[in-house]
RNA sequence: GCCGCCAUCGUCUAGUGGCCCAGGACGGAACGUUCUCAACGUUCAGAUCGCGGGUUCGACUCCCGCUGGCGGUACCA
């Protein structure tokens, strides 16, 4: 049996960093088991539609490095993979459940539908559930009102007093009584599958094997189960994942922290590969204290018995920037300039210090002071500095002293330095103000080297 | 409310009955190196394993209850 998995993207808004990390969990289950990977886009939510974002997803699970086995912009023998263009089918399964009875037409109106969940909550219930109204209706009354086209919509038929129950492969056996579940809406009446619906007919027509998605999903995999077994289809294996919450948080990621949005992080000049490597460690351990992985290292360790069981892990953007400090230090010189260069290819000032004749010497003093792709701005460039009436003494000499240099060589700068700094009592650091407008950054002699003498010069008069 | 799930240092976690008076990483502190800041090296602090009961010779690990958190409860996914 080949190993098929799925990520199901809704194109109803920004895609988050959570969803690359059930990208890679996916993708990489499918890799490690010499499987395929399908992106299959659920689009039946035709209020929350946004125009484009599923091109936006695409283009972003590809820039944190995914590719995909089938899908959209590459097909694949199991199309269309946009649920809009699958409506046909739908319809067919949603009918062959109303010949089985396992799910039936309902004319009922959103207000019917309301008043009703008004009364259940004033007698008490909070659970509200459907009252199956429209199930006594006869086949024929049925028929009266779908050649008369009143709007409606199938339900899937709850059998009450059963036992509902699955297995899934991180959290165990969950068990749930069918008196707890909801005749829950499976075609709409615009005639687009709800997510139920969609979900458990297109996984099994595109012979998903494995399931792997949030834990919030767990509480409407009993839904799922009805209706597989109503068709008389075997079950995937469910894998749930952990969420993701902000840390010290007990919620979800939220913007007031920083990112939310995968593309963000790129913005914030986080390397994918470091993100992604972060990503790998949410919810998932190896069981040892290895934690830099390639995507290869972490197709081969990747192991479903070792996901995490729990409700939320913590994303700790702390160490997501220690760890993207990490891989800029490890990266090699010449792709290390090519990052730089494509993150900033719109900043004239940045770009022009780069591709100078010290530009590669720059970058490499900067390796291993920078946390994001960001921060080499502040590193490079320097502030205009007012100087104080204190200062003017010590500038001035600076000035002197660099005139006098015939080379203008990091060594030599360096002695002019130290001899400034003994004959004023000074620190380095004072120095470094003067000089760069900064308080911190890069080794001075160095820096100063690959800037003109002459630049130098006119910045202390 | 009801249903389901979860619970170890500040944070992410290792740990599946004795190897644990709980290990690693991030963050924090100190020292070393040093032209500032980093990086690097060494060291330190930091968890009576949510609480209360059991079971057992022995529990972080098994069982029950409580508390807390999360999720679901839509013609959203």
């Amino acid at each position: 049996m080949t190993v098929r998995t799925r990520m199901a993207p809704s194109p109803t808004g920004e895609y988050h960093i959570g969803h690359i990390r059930t990208v890679l969990y996916n993708w990489a289950f499918a890799k490690k088991h010499e499987g395929k990977f399908i992106i299959r886009i659920e689009d039946t939510d035709r209020v929350r539609y946004i125009e484009g974002a599923m091109d936006k997803i695409l283009d972003i699970i590809i820039d944190y490095g995914f590719t995909w086995d089938e899908g959209p912009r590459v097909g694949g023998a199991y199309g269309p993979y946009m649920q809009s263009e699958r409506l046909e089918i739908y319809k067919k399964y949603a009918l062959e459940l109303v010949a089985k009875k396992a799910a039936y037409y309902c004319f009922c109106t959103v207000e019917r539908l309301e008043k009703m969940r008004d009364e259940q909550r004033a007698k008490g219930i909070t659970a509200t559930k459907y009252d199956k109204h429209c199930l006594m209706l006869t086949p024929e009354a049925v028929e009266k009102k779908l050649q008369e086209n009143i709007p409606y919509v199938i339900r899937l038929n709850v059998i009450p007093d059963k036992t509902i129950s699955f297995h899934d492969e991180v959290f165990g056996d969950v068990q749930v009584s069918s008196n707890d579940i909801d005749d829950q809406v499976l075609l709409k009446s615009d005639g687009f599958p709800t997510y139920h619906l969609g979900v458990v007919v297109d996984d099994h027509l595109m012979e998903i094997t494995h399931v792997m998605r949030g834990n919030d999903w767990i509480p409407s995999t009993p839904k799922h189960v009805i209706l597989y077994n109503a068709f008389g289809w075997e079950l995937p294996v469910y894998i749930h994942l952990p969420n993701l919450k902000e840390k010290g948080e007990t919620k979800k990621l939220s913007k007031r922290f920083g990112p939310v949005a995968a593309r963000e992080f790129l913005d914030e000049g986080y390397l994918p590969e470091a993100t992604v490597n972060f990503l790998m460690l949410l919810g998932w351990n190896p069981g040892t204290d290895k934690e830099i992985y390639t995507t290869e290292e972490f197709v081969r360790d990747f192991d479903v018995k070792k996901i995490h069981k729990t409700d939320l892990v913590s994303f700790d953007r702390q160490k997501l920037t220690w760890m993207n400090g990490y891989y800029i230090q490890h990266v090699q010189i010449k792709q290390l300039m090519k990052k730089l260069e494509v993150f900033y290819k719109d900043d004239k000032e940045v770009l022009t210090i780069l591709q100078s004749q010290n530009g590669e010497a720059l970058v490499l003093l900067a390796q291993t002071r920078m946390k994001t792709l960001k921060e080499f701005r502040e590193l490079v460039v320097s502030i205009p500095i007012a100087f104080t009436d204190s200062d003017t003494l010590i500038v001035k000499d600076i000035k002197q002293t660099f005139e006098k240099l015939s080379a203008w060589k990091s060594e030599d700068i360096l002695e002019a330095l130290r001899g400034i700094l003994k004959k004023h009592g000074i620190k380095m650091n004072t120095v470094y103000r003067l000089l760069t407008g900064r308080d911190v950054g890069l080794p001075l002699p160095e820096y100063l080297e690959s800037i003109p003498k002459e630049e130098i010069l006119k910045r202390l008069t």
